[in-house]
DNA sequence: CAAGATATTTGTAACCGCTTCAAATATGCA
DNA sequence: TGCATATTTGAAGCGGTTACAAATATCTTG
């Protein structure tokens, strides 16, 4: 099959290579778009600008031009249901939840300026907004489930959906928001009060 | 300046025609939807079957493709403000809201299979849902200052602001669950105890 | 009703994102 | 070295969308 062995990383030339084309391409995408915008920057001007043909360009990014921006992002899901599942002892989940969104609007990562315009960007762009926001509800299953099995129902639970949903639609609500910190902060504030009064009741 | 006078509704020839193209564009289209998928049916084809040109088409939908799908459905933001400002005396806003929305999932209108067809088309299409979100969640700003506007709040009240976020957003995830009806329910359910329990306390 | 001012429709050409495909080209390996 | 396999490439094309100028239809006014 595909893949000889190669264990643990990066190994041959090739692969190296590979990593390589991908991150000029990504690169020059970036640049570009902080430069002139999304929308002004046209696919064909990258895949030049990165000295590949477009073909190339969407071997390497087969989601599309907004995923050229996205690269490397990947908000993984495993730390989202960790920062359930592996809270501290006595902590609710809101407020496990409330830390780990905090987090994304919040941190020394969040104060680099390249960020910010990184920041600026998506939210300036409804294209990237949308795509962004997609991305990130892809997490949706996985978090209703965890939700559901903290508390012992069962893992289709509408409430554990429910309350997933928007816990992550909270990212999306306050990058729209001046203050995106105070967002999170009202937003889980909404959230936590429904979610401790209904969950400490019985199933329905 | 342009527009004789011409007082309410459908005066000459040309008003007329002008609405049976607009209309027969959004038919023929809706029809080839519904027969074959929307992304299985090009601009171009219905266009042709309308009997105008492409210009034409995009002519009347500058808003896109998608467009075609919701001619006339314009959900209108004042009926929604409305179920808030005009509720019976004593009934909760959240009450309202639940009402209201319920009414979008469970109506005599939504027993007509020729709607449930619409509907399925709309969820089974990533462009279309993500339009008729977008359409929807544009009502977000009016409500919220309803709502601020009922518990004496600036009209840029957080809490008002991710409570109508949440709110509007409850249609999108019922659509895409089996039961909407209950999903709207517990949803409302969830949201109701955040507001309440936030909203008669005085502002942070 | 004839003209002229306006609005609408049309065809054409083109741009953009994206896909397909077969022909190069490069790489890894025996 | 030579062959199998990956990768890259260019060209051609599709579907959505826009720009534009040339027809065509409608309305208005004399």
């Amino acid at each position: 099959m595909a893949e000889t062995i190669d264990p643990a990383g990066a190994g041959g030339r090739r692969e190296r290579k590979k990593a390589a084309t991908r991150q000029a391409i990504a690169d020059m995408a970036l640049r570009l778009f902080l430069e002139r915008g999304y929308e002004q920057v046209g696919v064909r001007e990258i895949a030049e600008g990165a000295d590949v043909s477009v073909s190339t360009l969407f071997n390497y990014f087969p989601e599309g031009k907004e995923a050229l921006v996205f690269d490397e992002d990947a908000s993984n899901e495993a730390a989202l249901v960790r920062a359930v599942t592996d809270r501290p002892p006595g902590q609710s989940v809101p407020r496990a939840l409330r830390a780990y969104l905090i987090g994304f609007v919040d941190s020394p990562h969040t104060r680099d300026p390249r960020f910010a315009d990184f920041q600026r960007l998506i939210q300036e762009t409804p294209a990237l907004r949308e795509y962004s926001r997609t991305m990130w509800l892809r997490h949706e299953h996985a978090l209703a489930r965890a939700l559901a099995d903290q508390i012992g129902r069962p893992p289709d639970d509408l409430i554990c959906a429910a309350y997933a949903r928007f816990t992550l639609e909270i990212l999306t609500f306050a990058g729209s928001r001046p203050d995106p910190v105070a967002a999170v902060d009202q937003a889980c504030l909404l959230l936590d009060q429904g979610w401790t009064t209904t969950v400490t009741r019985p199933t329905p």
